[in-house]
This record gives C-alpha cells, sequence and structure tokens, in this order.
DNA sequence: AAATTCATGTCGTTT
DNA sequence: AAACGACGTGAATTT
C-alpha cells in the first residue's frame, strides 16, 4: 500500500503514472492552475485558477475550490475517466450518458499529482434520521397521541406511499407524514396530498377549511356518513406559514425529535 | 507559490505542518486509515478504512471514500480546524456552533500530508438555470401563450414571492411557477400555495376541483364575479402522477426549457 | 430507466 | 438568525 505522488511533473509523466492509478482503482488527485468546462443538464465555464481535482474509481470526479462543502464542478459516479496531453495541456476528461454530460478540466501546470489506494471496509452508522423518528413512534405509538395504533408503514395511495397509517382511538383513519427537522410549507402540502388521496379513496370529503375552529371535533363524519381522515404532521416544530397552513387545511401537528 | 507534502510522516511532524499551513490559509488533505465521528443534527460512527480529509480555509472539511460524490461525512463552511496528537493518534477536529456541531477523524497512520495554497479568482458562469428560463419568458411573453402580459417577478404574496405574477389576453391574473427540469407533485402543491394565497387576497374563490372539464372556461368568474386565478407551470415535462394533480387543481401546464 | 422522497442536504437571498 | 426555495442537487428505493 502506497500512495504516488508528483511534483510538477511535466505533463507527459502525470498523463503515465494517470494511466496506471487509473488501471489500479486508485483515487486520484491533481492540483494546479486550470479551467474548467461543463456541459450536460446545464452548462458551464470556469477561468483559469488553482483548484483540486479528484476523481474516483467508482467515476465521480470533483473539483475543489479553496471555499465552499460543495465542488465548484463535478460528475456523478458512473463516469469514464480519460487524460491527454493537447496544445501544453494536461486535459482531463469525465462523461457518462443518459444523461449526456461531459467534464473537462486543463491543466496549464500540474503542481502535484497524487494517487492513493483507497479501501474502505466500514459502513457509517448514522442516527437521527427519519427512519429513527418512525421506529420511535412504532415502538410507542402514545406519542403520537393516546390511543393511536400504527396499521401500515409506507402505505400505497394514488399520491404514493405515507410514512405511517393507522387509527385513532375512534377508528378514524390517521395518515402521519415525518420530518426529521423543522418544517415549512411543503411538507404541509405532502400530508395534503395523502390525506386528499385517501378521501378519495374512502370517497368521504375532504375536510379541508370546513372545521374552521380547528379542534377537529366537528360532526360531519357523523352527518355525513363518509369517512374523515386525520392527517397529522410529525417534527420537531413547524414555521409560522406551516402552521397557518395546517390550520388552513385542517390538520393537526406533533412535535417530536428523531432521538431523545 | 509550492505544495507541501509529507510522506508517511510521524504525527508530530504533521501536526508541526498542519499548524502552519492552518496559519497560512492552504487547503490541507490528509490521506490514511482512520475512523470518523460526526456529532450535530444528527450523529454518526465510521470504523477504520483508507480515507482522504480534506480541509478548506474557509472552515469546511470533507471526508471522502473511494466511492460516491458526496462525502461519507463532512463539516459546512465556517468551523473552526484544529489537530493534536493523542493516544498514539493524529486528531483533527472540525467544530461550529449553531448548530453546534463537532467532527472527528482520528489517524492511527499518516500516508500523505498535502497543504496547497489555493487561489481562485474566477467566478463560475452557469447557463440553463431557472433564471434563464425567466428571462427566455420575459423576453417574449407570448412563449407562455399569445398575449400573456408579465407584471411583476417575485410578487409577494401570504405563500410567499411567486415566481412570474402577469395577466392573461382577458385580463385574469396568472401566476407562473418556473422549473428548470421535468416536475413531480410538489412543484403542483407549490404551484397551488401561491394560487389560494392569490386568491384568498383577491377575495374570490378558489378554482380548484369546480372546473371538472378541465379546459379553464367555466364562467364562474362572471356568475360570482370575483376574480379566478390562473396557475401555468412551466418546465421542460411533468410526471403522470403531477399532470393528474393539476388536472384536479384545475392548473396548466406549459413545456418550455431554460435554453434553446 | 423513470418516479418519488429523504438529506447532517448545501447555498443564496431576504426578512 | 430564521425562512424559503433552487440546485447540474445526490442517493436510496421501488416500479
Amino acid at each position: 500500500m502506497s500512495v504516488t505522488t508528483l511534483h510538477r511533473p511535466t505533463h507527459r509523466d502525470a498523463l503515465v503514472q494517470f494511466e496506471e492509478a487509473d488501471e489500479r482503482g486508485d483515487l486520484i488527485t491533481v492540483f494546479g492552475r486550470c479551467t474548467v468546462e461543463y456541459e450536460g443538464r446545464a452548462s458551464s465555464d470556469l477561468g483559469p485558477g488553482d483548484r483540486l481535482l479528484i476523481l474516483k474509481p467508482d467515476g465521480s470526479a470533483l473539483v475543489h475550490t479553496d471555499e465552499k462543502r460543495t465542488p465548484v464542478n463535478w460528475q456523478p459516479p458512473g463516469c469514464d475517466h480519460a487524460a491527454s496531453v493537447r496544445d501544453g495541456r494536461l486535459r482531463v476528461v469525465s462523461r457518462r450518458t443518459s444523461p449526456d454530460e461531459r467534464l473537462v478540466v486543463e491543466f496549464e501546470r500540474v503542481e502535484q499529482f497524487s494517487a492513493y489506494p483507497v479501501t474502505d471496509p466500514s459502513d457509517l452508522e448514522l442516527r437521527g434520521t427519519e427512519e429513527d423518528l418512525r421506529r420511535r413512534i412504532l415502538d410507542d405509538p402514545d406519542l403520537l397521541e393516546a390511543g393511536f395504533e400504527p396499521l401500515e408503514t409506507e402505505r400505497e395511495s394514488d399520491a404514493g406511499p405515507m410514512d405511517i397509517y393507522g387509527e385513532d382511538a375512534d377508528g378514524r383513519p390517521v395518515v402521519v407524514e415525518l420530518k426529521r427537522r423543522r418544517v415549512g410549507p411543503s411538507a404541509v402540502g405532502q400530508l395534503r396530498r395523502y390525506v386528499d388521496a385517501l378521501e378519495r379513496e374512502f370517497g368521504g370529503r375532504t375536510a379541508r377549511g370546513a372545521d374552521a375552529s380547528g379542534d377537529g371535533t366537528d360532526a360531519r363524519a357523523a352527518t355525513d356518513g363518509a369517512a374523515t381522515v386525520r392527517g397529522i404532521l410529525v417534527a420537531p416544530s413547524v414555521t409560522d406559514r406551516a402552521a397557518e397552513l395546517l390550520d388552513e387545511e385542517g390538520l393537526e401537528f406533533v412535535s417530536l425529535e428523531p432521538a431523545t
């Protein structure tokens, strides 16, 4: 296991090492003054500057500047990397198809070329996800509200699969939408789509806007005879606008975090 | 301008170079066998493996494996990086506050340490964005439909700013929501929020669900006396589910791409 | 390959 | 600092 490094190599030398490292499946970095062109879903040009190019054996490419977590240009996994010397420059091209995308990095000078034999046997263990929040509720449904009974996760509907589907203490259907962090308007819209889909499915009418008092105790279910579906958004908190929307739509909110 | 590189340095030597590079504002890379811990908005653990750590002078940190465009662990810009030697390991900690987050990378062995004096005077020029799509329509409003007159961009409403606000040939208010790529259900929800907000503002009633024929020519505006707001989604294409939703909501779609 | 949704999303802009 | 939405979002999962 050894790292290959060239300092201020000729383009030709860098090219040779690139080919060998690519063959070995090494992770390659190239640092130097370069320009970058991208064409694909969008297109971009980047003038001369010093950047770090990273080529991974899985076919991804990253161009990093001195700022930002996000690369200034990149290519997702699945690309073919190729290098060549042309017009006195080291030219690296990373291509893929569907969608057709091409990234071209041209170095007028290479300050350093390195190749790393990367191996990573470990998997990331991540905690505090939406999945954890779901488990928390399924383990103790009363966290949502007393008497809640989860019946299904990822239950299918015309609007797609809902996070948790169940019934409340009165036997009314309940759709639960989970978010691991504070939510805005879009999460309310998402919950509403599920509630609407379920009410269409049950042949009931939407409660939307009808229960202006917001206490959720209107008697339509009795007078109307149709199932009134409750929608509950579960998240640590909501923004003001999302709270207004929830109110307008007759939807509910329960504050819960993924982990204790 | 020169790159500093150490091969298989002692932790002490790596530490010294880290301090100097950090002081200079260099971009630092460390490659070697390490473990990673993260705690903040979520938390994670990563067992031993060979990875490339990148520390940027803006305070961001990236831990890259041999796969993926996204780092396996990271810290956004604005963090303080610090290194130390402890228990025979080179320990790099990257911290920030609000939110409180901490990334700890411990190298049992450093294969290579490098420091790059990165400078990037160029700005990325990106084409094919939503902004380009907007300009296209404002330059030639007939692309949307004959007689459309844009009146305002980023017009404020209870539901937030809308992309384009204008009037059609009949003087009816029109909300336009732009997307640079194929859209799904959430874009429809977003457009609907703007339309609803505008109809509340105008004191009108929503057209939602009322115009089941979908031809948009119902006479409520006349019989009701209230302004009926039209909502038009502009994107290259829509998914089936999004098309159904548009239909249900009485909203419209126009196919347009950012660039010609 | 397309569709849908989560994400430690990140990033920019405005309040 | 919070809110809101775009992003060449990426990545996982299911159809």
